[in-house]
DNA sequence: TATGAATGAGCGTTCATTCAT
DNA sequence: TATGAATGAACGCTCATTCAT
């Protein structure tokens, strides 16, 4: 049986407790990488037992999945809030951008950071969950992108393709630059950013 | 005492042996990730006992700090050929745009892979050489943004460093990307990068 | 104190939880060995929280050591019958022998089995509890080998031992075989164990 | 690979770290159980880390599996023994059977023992092994039976294969009572084990 | 009486590191 | 210089047992 379905007494403080155990993780991840990081540290860090953990969690990589799956569901309503802007996806995706930015050069809340990549690279399951939910992310920007008001509907699949995973390249990439340069403030990276993010937004020129 | 610094009876062959050890330990590092190689296969690999390693190296994080060091020394060379070449920068940059996406995305060649970014995070060590060579690698890329022939050589300081920050994300982003989707191919990429990498290189619109 | 003689203020509830637990904790031992069920999972079976099982006995171990104290009481029975049987011991017993080939041969019947045995080795009081059991089935046995009908009455004490020692070895050993070799019949162990047990209940030849 | 086969410099020492190890699991085991002795006790015992147990060994189940092939081997040589002497089987067997009494009732050199009977009701592969061994020693027994100057060679199948498996299950059977009734003597079993083993060593009685 | 949340010691195993040779 | 035998701390995880309610 599959922890997370395990019936307890009291599904409030079972959430609660579930909470703690996410954040403590995501914490500890952060500071030490998902290798570095003990389920005794996590454990600690959560305010109570390691063993207790496991009545919560089947296993570690369990909690790892958890934590990419809730960042997943945030994604979402981030997008969620793009689509329900009134007005043409160009002026609300550069409007929103600062959002974005913010949000990934937080290194703090971005918890599906480095560590889970590098994972990723070992670990098919969570491999799979960060191409699911990447997926899922390029699939709700292509919406955005052929949307009604949008100005580049009409373009080819690969172009479009392209575009979507530029943007999401530099987005990620803020994070490595953020992680590396903690001074790098969002301010000056949106200088640049936003004509570059313009340019992916609107028809290219001929030339 | 630093093993780097101890004294070997034969300076040259104890250089060559520790040449061996890095080239072995880059080579396990990036089939199995830093955590994923043990010293035992480093080892086995770089044809030595695991315990003769020590003699060179004072630990297995020694090991990938100079690598990451070894790695620096390199990075240079690839501004040097933009220096070289005549013509504007923004054509120069442009043209070379596919070799840098090439590197970025050949999983393989990119040693500092993510292992070792992730490693950043919490070795002040590794932390401090990456912030370095970043910082020389701007430093290049601010002389050729602000030459004779760029078209942006005028513009303000933190908008230089604007555009150079957005430029290393979207490079640095297309690793992360590669890593989850091998699929993805340098012209699919190329096509939207090229746009938004002339904006980056080009002053801005006034709007 | 003693869990068993914990005081309970209704005592026939409390006795017929007891049993609960017992009832639960042979049939888990049965299926899982008793190292392989675990305390939940007794519970579960008793239909009751493992908590709770501890107001009633002290420890896992005192589950297995009360299992085999109600066992002690039933097998006497077992020689019961033989005493009631009319006619001479050695008729008795060879007719009574498949009852007693099929209890030790019934993997599942036996709860005496051999994880209990096993326990027994180490665990003071099991060791206590099979010690007393056994002597006084060979006393029972002893009583019919002596009996007014038998054709042995008349040896030496250590030879009736011996005797003793010798089909109690052979019945405990067949329930190895089965355990080993489940595909072991009833029928085809009978025809040498017959010949042999009448030569262990009739006097030996000289020779 | 397997560490059994791992190479050491120096094959002779090895060999020797392996025998500490098994001579030392198997005063464990014999003390506390397969699940009760801990390798950590195991590694105490036999005076090395417990790390380095797996330089010899796999797996705690490895060094069982390794017991148990070792108490094969030392089986077929009695076997051995057995066919090398000279003489009629009866002879030769009732001759030697003191001696397989007393490797029967020697709880410390027989390490098959009830621990390893229990395991292999759960593990797959130590039963394997148990019946692998149990099964090329009733062979060796039935050749013994139906050799030139065995009074029994003439007998159907199933009769030969109901005396192999009772005089097993005797043998087996000496190992539980000897367990549970250490004073129980050698001599004082064979009295009635000589006439009894003499019974399914010769043709039975038509009666 | 009864629960199940919570504990914590212990499990088998790995591996960077040390050391006798 | 070079070996690989040996160490030991730490790992993720389990489960008998305790305790607040």
């Amino acid at each position: 049986m599959n922890s997370k379905n395990k019936k307890h007494l009291d599904p409030v403080q079972a959430q609660a407790r579930r909470e703690q155990v996410l954040t403590a993780a995501a914490d500890c991840f952060h500071r030490k990488g998902y290798h570095g990081a003990g389920m005794a540290e996590i454990a600690r860090t959560a305010g109570m037992s390691a063993g207790h953990i496991y009545n919560y969690f089947d296993s570690k990589e369990a909690i790892i999945e958890s934590i990419i799956e809730k960042d997943m569901e945030e994604m979402f309503s981030i997008f969620q809030e793009f689509e329900d802007q009134p007005g043409d996806i160009l002026t609300v995706l550069l409007d929103g951008l600062h959002h974005g930015v913010q949000r990934h050069m937080d290194t703090g809340a971005c918890v599906i950071d480095l560590d889970m990549m590098a994972e990723a690279s070992r670990n098919k399951k969570v491999a799979l969950l960060l191409r699911e939910a990447d997926t899922q992310a390029r699939n709700r920007m292509r919406d955005l992108l052929v949307s009604e008001s949008s100005l580049i509907k009409s373009h080819s699949e690969q172009e479009l393709e392209s575009r979507i995973n530029v943007i999401f390249s530099v987005m990620a990439g803020l994070l490595l630059r953020k992680m590396l340069f903690p001074e790098l403030t969002e301010e000056t990276v949106l200088i640049a950013l936003r004509p570059a993010m313009k340019t992916l937004l609107m028809p290219f020129d001929k030339n």
